[in-house]
RNA sequence: GCGUUCGUAGCUCAGCUGGAUAGAGCACUCGCCUUCUAAGCGAGCGGUCUCAGGUUCGAAUCCUGACGGACGUACCA
């Protein structure tokens, strides 16, 4: 249902009858009522080329344009315009096939890519803190999206399992007596007891980087202790994206040490494409010319983090073929990465023809504008911000006195939750993203809650109406046309938001789509006596497609629905 | 210093592959519940798109420069 693409290709065939040879810009959605549906501006940049006035071209042109389908007529306008105007029983038709279809008639397209997303990525060494928010629900609803328009999605969590920090942990998980039982349930407090040790004692700093030697040349006891860590540390995180409906498991880990035995052979590919040189002690390779090098190997033969991401290049693009990598990684790492891509491409640790992106992504503030922290400027767990997202949610249900104390936790945690997901993703990633409780939780505006209560809305009339809907749709009034074009736009915001990785294309259509929604439900009754037959089977039916655009959406964002609210 | 990035309504943000009179929400003012969830809908108010040049038939959008902010900048990740 890719109403873009069927436009242009009307558009290209009437270019071709008025024999002008070019490859036209994409029809754009009309930016007035008045305009019509679309228009397509591509007339006025062929003026000077073809030495013509562009009304005139416009003119040729739109004479060609098959008006018997799709568009039901198209109108010259300003310097050399395309107004075109959808034929509604066409969008009626279409919105039928939608209805018709598991997919809502989004067919998987014909050449499905293999992608990779690492997203997520959080420090073994410590709790999930409100820094891995936005990695984690950003990659996740790219990996959704991607999966729903049919391409193989292969899940990286890239966690941070190795180095020297693990050395003081796993040292003092020695000291402590492991058969009364550790208590790691509170790894911030672990990690900063352990610090505190290694600052006070020498005796214990010494046993902690002995402890990083032993752990890196593979001593059976201490890698022992090193798992019984990790595994602890993991269980914590799968605690949060549990909460957080994140589609992450274990199966996705792909930790820092899986790739440590491949760290030499890198060094030595680098070597021998002739990119590595020696400098200051280290090897380094110096990007076009850039005074600052990627350092690939410290002076004393240590690895960094560098070394470890070139690693996974060659890994996922050797063994795991993938077609295109999205890191979903904080926009401050923009350089790092730039530097790694173009390496990894020089040196031919990767395929010519991969696709490399960096998803960059702004900061978390807090509604003062700084950056986000606990009133004594610690770092916020992520684990408490949820909760608190959850308990808010549930002082803002109305009604508490006719649901059940097990439905209102239930709708608290769909309405928290999503606030949490929607707001972050609501915006445009690049920027920095300021975290205001009351504005995600809001009823008002662009948030998730108007979305589950504009689908709750339409449950409720779905739940009233007995017997089975007759999906035959027309059109009336001007409401009603608004609110089934925007259900075809549907496919098209899909791959837009998917090769452009922007999530918020799709907040911002449901966001459109709802708000037509409740205008038609505030101005067209469905269930009323008076309503003829014919029209509340056709107003059903476009409820019944904007719920199933809502939830398929919400879906893609990782957001659930309800059906009371 | 160099690099990246941002600067749109009082606030939070869309719009940026150049197109017609720059859009939402909040806040503020006003109107709409005997009818499917008023946690809703409608109307009004609010702009030198930071500034200055340039390219163009046309610039919030592209280029250059200035100013202001954020971030990065050799062995942490």
């Amino acid at each position: 249902m890719k109403l873009k693409e069927q436009l242009n290709i009307l558009i290209a065939q009437a270019l071709a009858k008025a024999s002008i040879d070019t490859t036209p810009q994409s029809v754009s959605e009309s930016t007035k009522p008045e305009f019509g549906d679309y228009q397509f501006n591509g007339i006025m940049p062929l003026a000077k080329p073809l030495g013509r006035n562009p009304r005139e071209i416009a003119a040729e042109v739109a004479g060609h344009i098959d008006c018997t389908t799709l568009i039901e007529k198209v109108e010259i306008a300003g310097p050399g315009f395309i107004n075109i105007h959808l034929r509604r029983e066409a969008c009626a038709k279409m919105a039928e096939d939608m209805l018709h279809s598991d997919r809502l008639g989004i067919e998987p397209g014909e050449k499905p890519c293999r992608i990779i997303v690492d997203y997520s990525g959080p420090n073994m060494a410590k709790e999930m803190h409100v820094g891995h928010l936005r990695s984690t629900i950003i990659g996740d609803t790219l990996a959704r999206l991607a999966e729903f328009l049919g391409h193989e999605v292969i899940r990286q969590n890239h966690i941070g399992d190795w180095g020297t920090q693990f050395g003081m942990l796993i040292a003092y998980l020695e000291e402590q007596d492991i058969s009364s039982g550790v208590d790691l349930r509170n790894l911030e407090q672990f990690y900063k007891d352990a610090k505190k040790r290694f600052d006070e004692s020498e005796i214990f700093a010494d046993k902690a980087r002995e402890y990083v030697v032993k752990i890196q040349s593979g001593d059976t006891h201490c890698l022992g202790l090193w798992q019984k860590f990790i595994d602890i540390s993991l269980g914590h995180c799968e605690e949060v994206y549990d909460k957080l409906s994140v589609t992450l498991t274990k199966n996705d880990v792909k930790a820092e040490s899986f790739y440590n035995d491949m760290l030499p052979k890198v060094i030595e590919q680098l070597d021998n494409s002739g990119v590595l040189e020696v400098s200051q002690g280290a090897k380094c390779v110096f990007v076009d010319g850039s005074e600052i090098p990627l350092i690939i190997q410290k002076g004393d033969g240590g690895y960094l983090y560098a070394t470890t991401d070139l690693a996974a290049l060659w890994y996922r693009s050797g063994e795991l073929r993938a077609d295109r990598i999205l890191y979903v990684v904080d926009a401050r790492q923009g350089d790092h990465f730039k530097q790694v891509f173009s390496i990894a491409r020089s040196s031919g640790l990767v395929k010519e023809d991969i696709k490399l992106e960096h998803i960059a992504f702004g900061t978390m503030m807090d509604k003062s504008g700084k950056p986000f922290k606990t009133r004594d400027g610690g770092t916020v767990k992520l684990i408490e911000l949820l909760d608190e997202a959850v308990s808010r949610a549930k002082t803002s249900i109305k009604e508490h006195e006719n649901k059940s104390p097990e439905t209102i936790e239930e709708l608290a945690r769909i309405i928290g939750i999503g606030a949490v997901k929607y707001s972050d993703l609501s915006i445009n990633r690049e920027s920095n993203y300021i975290f205001d409780w009351d504005k995600m939780l809001s009823l008002d505006g662009n948030t998730s809650l108007y979305m589950q209560y504009g689908y709750a809305r339409i449950m409720s009339i779905l739940d009233k109406h007995e017997g089975e809907i007759e999906m035959k749709i027309s059109a009336q009034s001007d409401t009603e046309a608004k609110l089934l074009t925007a259900l075809l736009k549907f496919d098209d915001v899909l791959h837009k938001a998917f090769t452009d990785s922007t999530p918020h294309t799709v907040t911002g259509y449901l966001y459109e789509l709802v708000t037509l929604f409740m205008r038609f439900y505030e101005s067209s009754p469905i269930l009323r006596d008076d309503v003829p037959h014919e029209t509340r089977h056709s107003r059903l039916s476009l409820a019944l497609l904007t719920s199933r655009v809502i939830r398929q959406g919400l879906d893609i964002l990782g957001i659930e629905v309800v059906n009371r609210i």
